[in-house]
RNA sequence: GCCUCUGUGGCGGAACUGGUAGACGCGACAGACUCAAAAUCUGUUGUCCGCAAGGACGUGCUGGUUCGAUUCCGGUCAGAGGCACCA
């Protein structure tokens, strides 16, 4: 019996999707397949902080990698896709004080809400392999990996000056101070000296560099920001001497300027500072002055440049003159050796320098472009420069390194400006390091029988220091060395080690499995195929996550020198975002359109400034909730929304609108699946082969045409251009509502384009394509079905529509043949009237034709 | 300041190695169905001129290469992001 398809009633998602779901996890449809012969594929979405709630912005992230794991699935691999928590980090421990209770119970809370949140999005996840780095277990393996790097002498401790947040109360890596401010609190950074544990990262500098240039499924932007961030430098370091014995090594990337030298600066934390302040008032009272300007915000921005001169000179190592040595602000410490010679001539900031205190400017190079100002910073040749007179930066560069190699003060060196990484956290929540501190035996590593170091459980939060540092009870322990009370170390590991790792522990197929990394099952799943998550991470987790592959490399644990092979970084979900004059932000319900198109506060009729798009997000008070959508349009159409419309590296505009269509496309395939079934499309009918030459021309084209849809879906796919996708498969449902008067007959072609129009769907939309497979009949699930496969002899056209330019304008189209000769061609077009009337009374000067392209008359 | 990326209809965006610019969607307009509305289906929709056939213009701006440029090259403007006294 035949139904007219649009009395259809509309997809039931609400009870077909948690059937579904309910499936899936009962039987495990997604658990990893570890003994298959077929081709790995491991993908992988940067998991996720257990905040409380999933927000759009994680939908869309898993969105994309669902639809790649189960397209992939599909394509005949065997797919890794896991999942699990980031847990430890800052916010548990706030709410603990906020609220009472433990970051614990808050954490395990809301990994089960969100776990929920996920679970009631579809994804394809092996939930077998799920954990949290807060998860005991996980946190033993990870204090193991600490160990391993001690012994190896890949962690160290240290004193030194550290960026400290004076909000979140806690130190920070320098790659989590991002502008001065603290990556999370945004609070301007304070320098505090303290004695942190540190992580060797810079001795894997090189590889990490050279790493760069072989990661070819990386986005290009990334591999800039990490190549600026280790920052190498290449130049030469020269030893002065002051008149009273102390040395100066001064770093410079620019030596063969060295004639052009008219002064030293060193930083006001220089040893050599340090030294002249202890006996001197004045010199004492400037480095004090200079250390608070570095912390405050407002010396930051205006970056005022200070210097007090010491007194003290240095002969120049080729000309009989004194240079002055002055403490200068500008200079840093923590880059190269903390002293330069300054070239005012040609820098800006020796220039500036030089101008503020009047001190001599001399030019030492000539530009070969136009323009003598000063300073000159571009290549030029060098003058007034003995006997680097006449020579171009690179040969004046390679003389003068050479004399100063001879004369014993040079030395060719490479600085980076990648530091080593700290990674102790003065909070609760988090790993506790392994260590102890004995009287006297000084540090002491714990041995691997006494872990874990599991996390107190009856910490006091009071908001004031360090819950572990206060804990009489838990931080008294017996030295490992010599038996003799001590004291653990009571700082905890950075949240960005935890997820430095995570990735290799998703491989080893048996949760339970006490071997940090099974290395059988390490080197069968890594490198991850394909990785996916935000661009921020640019210069942090996926920094540390390089590392900590080349180290626990050699350390022995795995072999593998890169993680992710294929990296894909998502934009942003935005909306608008309305605020009052004042600058308060307001609620979408809390505004309305006035009838002359601006828009006011309901409550109090303020006109509202719409506020244009701005990242979702709590503050702007512009957030979605994925809950509210899928209980009102379902997780299908907001899966398709998310993927829609927008190339998925770019920022996603939401719109009710958008999402609208979106709901209405899923009830028009829906539709077309009822309909399909109602005239008795079945699995049985795909079993007839096609007998193309026999149909019907319509029926033809639309089956060769839905060929053509499979290919571009699939190119699509694999590269990631979801969009494109979504607008094949809704081109492809068009013209099957435009042929179904032509179509519906044709049982065999009908039921095999129903087929695989499932199957091309199910990545983005897997619910619906799950319901519809079953519904008409096909075995197992949509989910463990093949890929469809195009016939490539039906993308293969005779007959082609040809245009035509003149003097490369175009003025109509020709049919012709595909492998017609140019003379058949030039004929045809010849008889076209507009080709005839725009070539009356004129002459041809050329003819273009390129086959199977365009016919060019050239006039 | 330095580095990187991006500029295409009212909007999000398509366009293979240079070859019919604007696929697909949103919005808008019209028609069908309906007592009516919603839903659905079908059209139209870059701008300008024209009753029409048709024509002119059009991918930030500006030069160039080419028979032909959204695509390649030079300059320039605008926006986004990263780094920011890194010697």
């Amino acid at each position: 019996m035949s139904v007219d398809i649009s009395e259809i009633a509309p997809y039931n998602f609400s009870v077909i999707e948690p059937k579904w779901q309910d499936f899936w996890l009962k039987n495990d449809s997604f658990r990893t397949d570890c003994n298959s012969s077929k081709k790995k594929y491991y993908v992988l979405e940067m998991f996720m902080y257990p905040s409380g709630k999933v927000h759009i912005g994680h939908v869309r992230n898993y969105a994309i990698g669902d639809a790649i794991a189960r397209f992939k699935r599909a394509g005949g691999f065997s797919v890794l896709h896991p999942v699990g928590w980031d847990a430890f980090g800052l916010p548990a421990e706030n709410a603990a004080l906020k609220q009472g209770g433990r970051p614990q119970d808050w954490t395990y809370k809301n990994i089960e809400i969100m776990k929920k949140q996920l679970l009631s999005l579809g994804f394809s996840y092996d939930w077998k392999r799920e954990f949290a780095t807060c998860d005991e277990k996980y946190y033993k393996f990870q204090q193991k990996i600490f160990l391993a790097f001690y012994k190896n002498g890949l962690i160290y401790r240290k004193k030194s000056e550290v960026n400290w947040d004076p909000v979140d109360n806690c130190v920070l890596a320098n790659e989590q101070v991002i502008g001065g401010r603290g990556w999370r609190s945004g609070a301007p950074v304070e320098k505090r000296k303290l004695s942190q544990w540190f992580l060797k990262i810079t001795d894997f500098v090189d590889e990490l560099l050279d790493g760069l240039d072989h990661l070819e499924g990386w986005p290009e932007k990334v591999k800039i920001m990490q190549r600026n961030w280790i920052g190498r430098s290449e130049g030469c370091s020269i030893d002065f001497k002051t008149d009273d014995g102390d040395e100066i090594v001064v770093f410079s990337t620019r030596p063969e300027t060295i004639f052009g030298a008219t002064f030293l600066a060193i930083s006001p934390d220089h040893s050599l500072a340090t030294k002249l302040a202890s006996g001197n008032e004045k010199i004492k009272s400037f480095v004090e002055k200079c250390k608070k300007g570095s912390v405050a915000q407002e010396f930051l921005d205006r970056q005022e440049k200070l210097g007090m001169d010491t007194g003290l000179t240095v002969n120049h190592p080729f000309l009989d003159k004194k240079l002055p040595v002055y403490i200068a602000n500008f200079v840093l410490m923590n880059y190269g050796t903390g002293a330069i010679f300054a070239t005012p001539a040609h820098d800006e900031r020796d220039y500036e320098f030089a101008v503020k205190y009047d001190l001599p400017i001399e030019r030492v190079m000539v530009s070969t472009a136009d323009g003598d100002e000063l300073p000159q910073v571009d290549d030029g040749i060098l003058v007034n420069s003995d006997f680097l007179d006449g020579l171009n930066v690179a040969e004046a560069k390679e003389a003068v390194i050479r004399r100063l190699c001879e004369m014993g003060i040079g030395k060719r060196e490479v600085f980076f400006r990648l530091l080593d990484w700290g990674i102790s956290r003065q909070r609760y929540w988090g790993c506790p390091i392994p260590m102890v501190h004995c009287d006297k035996c000084g540090v002491v590593p714990l041995e691997e029988k006494d872990l874990p170091v599991l996390l107190p459980r009856d910490a006091t939060f009071s908001g004031v220091g360090n819950p572990l540092e206060k804990h009489e009870v838990w931080k008294r322990v017996k030295c490992p060395c010599c038996g003799r009370d001590a004291v653990r170390e009571t700082d905890t590991l950075d949240t960005f080690f935890d997820s430095s790792w995570y990735f290799l522990r998703f491989c080893v197929n048996d949760r339970e499995n006490e071997n940090l990394l099974e290395k059988k099952d390490v080197s069968q799943w890594m490198r991850v195929d394909q990785y996916i998550g935000g661009i921020e991470h640019a210069v942090l987790h996926l920094l540390y996550a390089r590392f900590f592959s080349k180290a626990l490399t050699r350390c022995g644990f795995v072999d593998v020198s890169e993680p992710f092979e294929n990296l894909f970084t998502q934009g942003m979900v935005c909306n608008v975002a309305y605020r009052k004059e004042n600058g308060d932000w307001l609620f979408p319900e809390e505004v309305q359109k006035r009838s002359n198109g601006e828009y006011e506060v309901i409550a109090t009729g303020e006109k509202v400034v719409v506020g244009g798009v701005e990242k979702m997000s709590k503050s702007k008070k512009n957030v979605v909730d994925p809950d509210a959508i899928i209980k009102n349009y379902g997780t299908d159409a907001l899966r398709l929304f998310v993927v829609s419309d927008t190339p998925p590296d770019k920022d996603f505009l939401w719109s009710d609108e958008g999402l609208e269509g979106c709901w209405r496309f899923v009830n028009r395939v829906w539709r077309l699946f009822v309909y399909a079934q109602s005239r008795g499309i079945c699995a049985k009918k795909c079993q007839r082969d096609v007998e193309i030459d026999t149909l019907d021309p319509a029926v033809q084209k639309l089956y060769k045409d839905f060929h053509r849809t499979i290919k571009n879906v699939s190119d699509s796919l694999e590269e990631r251009s979801m969009n494109k996708v979504v607008a094949f498969i809704r081109e492809c449902v068009n013209s099957l509502y435009s042929f179904l008067e032509q179509i519906k007959n044709n049982e065999t072609v009908f039921s095999l384009m129903i087929r695989d129009l499932i199957k091309l769907l199910a990545p983005i939309a897997p619910h619906i394509c799950e319901e519809a497979w079953s519904m008409l009949g096909f075995e197992g699930l949509v989910s463990d079905s093949n890929w469809p496969v195009y016939q490539k002899e039906y993308l293969e056209v005779s007959t082609i529509d040809l245009p035509i330019q003149i003097n490369g304008k175009f003025r109509g189209i020709v049919a012709v043949g595909v492998d017609d000769d140019e003379e058949v061609v030039w004929e045809k077009a010849l008889q076209l009237p507009s080709v005839q009337s725009a070539m009356a009374g004129k002459s041809l000067k050329k003819k273009i034709f390129v086959k199977g392209k365009i016919i060019n008359f050239v006039l």
